[in-house]
DNA sequence: ATCTATTTGTTGTTTAAGACAACAAGTATC
DNA sequence: GATACTTGTTGTCTTAAACAACAAATAGAT
């Protein structure tokens, strides 16, 4: 079971801070179930029947659950009630890229209920983004039932975003450098606005509701045409760094080779392991991931077999170091990977055992990620509902209609 | 401020647990600050100053804590109470070796007391000196003033611990594998007894009473005779991976080279920074870190200086992917590290940040380890301490006077 | 030396919230 | 339809932290 809260703290706890934490919780465990029973809460929480009813009792004040009767028998007694997310409670998701950038609006309950993408003139600043992000906001806003609570903006970088204050500090496919995303938007929008890598946000996602659930120890690689980008979670937590950007797998040296990875980095894993060399192989030009995974798929001459079987060499090389390094329990791809290791999983796997330390290796599981292009949107969305989940009673949450006063937050993670 | 405790966990918080929480966190303090004003206490905890009195009151009972006044003003006002560990409470360390065992007494104030290295010969099993462990430890109980308190014994091994039950999977430099360290020693002393990686103790010994106080995110590096360990801590908490093997850092491929590490991979960062290969350009034989430290210290000549910049380059790049994984803080060097890093610390940064994403390294600091011969023992006690400290109440302290039917429990990090 | 301001420790009371117990409600099995 | 079983609800109990008032100990001002 994953979560970002539970760092170390010296702080007491007042009984104050026993029901934030209880209400906390409970609402983490509707959260990332989506759905789940009463008698689920108070078995897994420990805690007792008649105090879990009153914590959904006060979370469902607050609008943030609804409670429904369970449908389908579940054996002798009485049917507990079922717990689900309010549907009314949504946070919007903002996926900036080099062409186009996309807004979506996600549940609380994880559902993308609506989603706009925005192609954008070559190479838009971060002003452009923002502005257009901040008119599809509103936009959307007006389309939104009366009730429905807004827990904040996540936005998922190609970059390095700074924890502390929500700036990009460099996302290399867009140009952008220094920018105070996180400050602008919310600003433009007077919502809350959280950002995060997106490799690093990609991990969260797997962890939360994709192939990896339940995992306490998992690195993620996602590789796209941009490079090769990493996120970890150890100990159920997301490993983040001193300043916010630690998971940059991809820059990984495991070899001597000279060639320069997209951050001029010579030897690694992103300079070693490139959708590019794919596509001009098969001849493909702005290939789809789709388009690339068929001619891998359908790949019989020998030379391509060489090329798949060298991108998997040096893929298990990086996966080895990180087999030593974080000892995981599940490795999960995204991205062309995906397609590099179905091509060969006995392979990779056994590449990898090799390359690492027997005990490290032996019980690790490699999988494909299940959200495909879900995966940024709920990913982002993570953020803002962070931060609503580790303070149900006091977070501020935002009215569908803007009023033009409210002034958002800004943080990251 | 690094702890062990505070993993996620969905379990809801009773006012049993709050208090115990509160004991944890209040003797936590204690602990790792030695000695503390007990208004200090309050301010860090955030806790209400009657609510502290009351704790300590508690964990005086438990025989944990003594309060003593506070010598030397500190101001306007009645002077504060200084609370530090009970000097009864103690725990064993335990660090095999490949020709000598040493078993050493820590109080749980952080003083190494006694300490005792049993030579042995050549290539002893693992219950060689598991014997002559149970041996020390109980000729050591009889010297101990009625009333101490033993919180059990920590091991270092150097090597890969299985952390659920406290079996060492494989130390190549003992020859050791697959045995059940804790569950033997603990049958043979009564005690509780915990294993850890030596490296990680280490890493965790400097990010406690270190170099690294107070450090959230850090990477640890220490190379022996034995070749590179590792540890990391992340977050406020030691990433310990899956089954408790992460933070094998020396085993992280960074070169093409064929050259083999002492776990037969090759390019590794420590097939390519090798004790061996400085002692046999300085031709010296069995040395001492400190002999080793003065050869290096006084190379005139070229080839030694470029000899030792070959193996800085090589140590820089480990360097930087761990930057760029990792994002830390803080570096900490340990072992003959220590006398490479002396001897040209502006290159090695810079080498560290030439390799590494500038966002990640900007802020880095490399250090050397500050605990030297402690290093391990105090990490080894950290093990039973932390177990004593994450439930103070209910901690089942062993008398110094081992009564026969005593059983330990087996647990380890 | 005395008085005042300040900080800390102590003690008795109040308050918040989880545990507990008893009962009601709803389902499956016999 | 009776019984066993599980869950939800309600009122009471218990625990522990907060709070308030006071005592103790110090520094500085008069």
């Amino acid at each position: 079971m994953v979560s970002n809260t539970g760092a170390i703290s010296n702080r007491g706890q007042s009984s104050d801070s026993v029901r934030q934490h209880n209400l906390s919780t409970v609402l983490r465990l509707v959260h990332l179930n989506r759905k789940i029973l009463r008698s689920q809460l108070t078995s897994i929480t420990g805690l007792n029947r008649s105090t879990v009813s009153a914590l959904i009792t006060e979370l469902e004040e607050l609008g943030l659950v609804v409670e429904s009767e369970s449908q389908g028998s579940s054996g002798v007694g009485r049917p507990s009630l079922m717990v689900s997310p309010n549907e009314n409670v949504v946070a919007f998701s903002v996926n900036p890229e080099i062409d186009a950038t996309t807004v979506s609006v996600v549940t609380l309950s994880g559902q993308v209920v609506a989603r706009s993408r925005k192609l954008m003139g070559s190479h838009p600043s971060p002003e452009d983004a923002i502005r257009v992000s901040a008119e599809v906001i509103a936009e959307m806003r007006k389309s939104f039932r009366p009730g429905t609570q807004i827990a904040g903006v996540g936005v998922s970088v190609p970059g390095q975003v700074r924890t502390s204050d929500g700036v990009i500090r460099y996302a290399p496919q867009l140009g952008w450098v220094e920018s105070a995303f996180a400050t602008a938007l919310s600003q433009e929008t007077g919502l809350n606005v959280f950002l995060g890598n997106d490799a690093s946000l990609g991990c969260l996602a797997e962890a939360r509701f994709g192939t990896a659930k339940n995992v306490n120890d998992l690195v993620f690689l996602f590789a796209g045409s941009g490079g090769i980008g990493g996120g970890v979670v150890s100990n159920g937590m997301t490993v983040g760094g001193a300043a916010g950007y630690a998971g940059e797998l991809g820059h990984m040296k495991v070899s001597s080779s000279g060639r320069l990875d997209y951050s001029g980095l010579p030897g690694t894993l992103e300079s070693l392991v490139r959708r590019e060399d794919l596509l001009d192989f098969f001849k493909l030009y702005v290939a789809t991931d789709e388009e690339l995974d068929a001619e891998i798929k359908s790949s019989e001459s020998s030379r391509a077999k060489r090329l798949i079987h060298d991108q998997l060499d040096s893929l298990a090389e990086g996966l080895s170091n990180l087999v030593n390094i974080f000892n995981p329990e599940v490795i999960v791809l995204a991205g062309f990977l995906t397609s590099l290791f179905e091509f060969d999983p006995d392979y990779l796997l056994a590449q990898v055992k090799k390359g690492s330390l027997a005990a490290a290796s032996e019980r690790v599981v490699i999988r494909n990620g299940a959200l495909g292009s879900d995966l940024l949107v709920l990913g982002a969305a993570e953020l803002p509902f962070d931060a609503l989940i580790s303070s149900p009673s006091s977070y501020n949450l935002k009215s569908a209609y803007a009023t033009r006063v409210e002034s958002g937050e800004v943080d990251s993670r």
